[in-house]
DNA sequence: AAAATATATTAAAACGTTTCGATATAATAT
DNA sequence: ATATTATATCGAAACGTTTTAATATATTTT
């Protein structure tokens, strides 16, 4: 194994003077910086890792936590916000510990190992995650970034989607196509973005004077739980047994969505023909489903570079005061609208 | 911070005692050993990382590659591998570090972070990989497994699904429910799993007397590329072409299957009255669409963590000769057949 | 009772870096 | 000419572990 010395010794330079040039510190003379280089290239010496992280008091890792449920489900949100970041960390000698934390997590005994051994210099949270965690997180200074996540009254450093913009511009999209009778099917509120997109739903409507009394009485399902096709199912059997019928869904997003299509088809009508459906996310299913959901994308893998970008940020002054940084979307139109 | 010096001075002891009983090695007196254990759970005492592997020589870390379209796809089947290792990987001290090799890769210019640094003690390469990147960590001496993947003429550590086993009982189930003309849609035979899906499906026939004379002719679709719903649609649109059409049609794996369901619903076919069809992998998805989709579940959490057992045997122990894990597979039957 | 072995503890070296002064020379300012 | 500052290099300490070999005592075998 080729080490800084057998580098220091065919230059004829102190060990020092290898190092510093390998983090380019400190005054090295050209001639003497090059020849180093070139021996380093020669015998293709690689500084050690551990070594290099002792020496430094740093670990080199960050982590990246997301719900258990969010990985084991049929979407790809956040693998793909893994990948964005896993991307932008290599350009910086970072490596990327991915995990997992259960529902019913406890930070005293279901501590992510990274976190227990503190083999992270900083954490990326991805989507809903557990409050205890955040908070764990907080008091313990580790810095870290939330990616499509918030705690109501809380500040932290974050990476948003523009729900709100995303969410006025599909309706808008859909008023502009005829749309009259513009519904609404949502999972819980305790996630912000959810919260965020009804508002857009429901400003969009009022920008366009869409929105008579008892509208959203009618023509909004709401089920305080985690999104899912279920939820998309259930809505659009409640909301088909109103008189009139709704003739655009809009859906909190793309899973929900498509258990919407799913039973708007069972029921025998016609996408878009009779009722328009839009998501929110572009998560790949939805570009296969048939027929091709209409979204609002979501650019994750960005989501996933800019949060790495901030948590270097924050790991390199962890005193900034907290900030958020959004991300916007685009609408794709396709078959179901 | 904490370090094994203080450990040690509060225990009055030497930091090899520590160490010794840190790594129970060696000989300590059960009541040192306990003093020595209270104080380190007291003061909250977590060896450093970084300082145990610069003197262990080793990383601490596995890699685990895949190619970047599997990680971008729709399907969940190789995060759901990577999980089963994470799994794993908790109940010991390895961190597994997770990246994407493209297309065109070249090992001159585009190896891995923790590959090019070495960084990883092995590494799990899944599905389909370049090559050129195996070669190289033969090459190098780098401990590593493939997952659900061979290459023909090399005999390398792997764990496998039990691909003909699977296809054979799909199949076998097809013909106990009735159907006699069963088709085969499939991707690329240079992927060994499509390949023996490919045997399993034919002994199957063979076994139950259901293959005339060009039978294969008329009923199998293979097109030399990567599987995909595309396939899947493809396939059935020259299947139907047929005077006679297929009763069932066995799809090479679920994303195959779901294009296959597409197509034949776009024709008007109802499924699984006209048409029976069979997947193989049970992807999340499978169980979500309309109809769901019979197919042959994979254990994938298992396949993970079977790859992950067997790179640790092989890093123990790098001159063993290479080993093959075949994992068994169970036939589950949906709306779809 | 002596020799051999098992048990218990430790000092010191080693792992491969970075970094802090120290030292020396060259260039610039006074 | 002298003081100051910029450039260039290096020795040595430090980072926090594991491991080897040495030492000492207790137990077992002959």
């Amino acid at each position: 194994m080729v080490t800084i010395k057998d580098i220091a010794k065919k230059a004829n330079v102190s060990i020092s003077t290898v190092s510093l040039v390998l983090n380019n510190k400190g005054y090295v003379s050209p001639e003497t910086s090059e020849r180093i280089l070139n021996i380093i290239n020669d015998l293709n010496y690689k500084p050690l890792h551990s070594a290099r992280k002792l020496a430094t008091r740093k670990t080199g890792n960050i982590g990246y936590i997301i719900w258990e449920n969010h990985f084991s489900e049929v979407e790809m949100f956040y693998s793909q916000i893994f990948l964005g970041m896993e991307y932008a960390a290599r350009e910086s000698d970072y490596y990327i510990l991915l995990t997992t934390v259960k529902d019913d997590f406890d930070p005293k005994t279901d501590l992510p190992r990274f976190l227990k051994y503190n083999d992270v210099d900083g954490v990326v949270l991805a989507g809903r995650v557990p409050h205890s965690l955040v908070e764990y997180l907080d008091k313990q200074r580790m810095p870290f970034v939330l990616v499509d996540y918030g705690i109501p009254g809380k500040i932290y450093n974050s990476v948003l989607i523009d729900n709100y913009n995303g969410a006025f511009s599909a309706v808008e999209s859909l008023i502009q196509s005829g749309r009259k009778r513009i519904a609404f099917v949502g999972g819980t509120f305790s996630h912000p973005s959810i919260k965020e997109r009804f508002r857009g739903y429901k400003e969009g409507l009022e920008a366009y004077n869409l929105i008579s009394d008892g509208h959203l009485k009618k023509y909004t399902y709401l089920e305080d739980a985690e999104t899912s096709r279920e939820i998309g199912e259930k809505g659009v059997s409640i909301l088909l047994t109103e008189k009139l019928l709704p003739d655009a869904i809009f859906c909190c997003n793309d899973t929900t969505a498509l258990g919407a299509l799913t039973e708007i088809q069972r029921k025998k009508l016609k996408i878009p023909q009779d009722i328009a459906v839009v998501g929110f996310d572009d998560i790949p299913t939805a570009a296969f489903n048939l027929p091709k959901l209409s979204t609002v994308r979501v650019p994750k893998l960005l989501l996933g570079k800019e949060a790495f970008k901030l948590l270097n940020d924050v790991i390199d002054n962890p005193r900034l005061p907290a900030q958020t940084r959004l991300i916007s979307t685009e609408f794709i139109k396709r078959e179901s609208s």
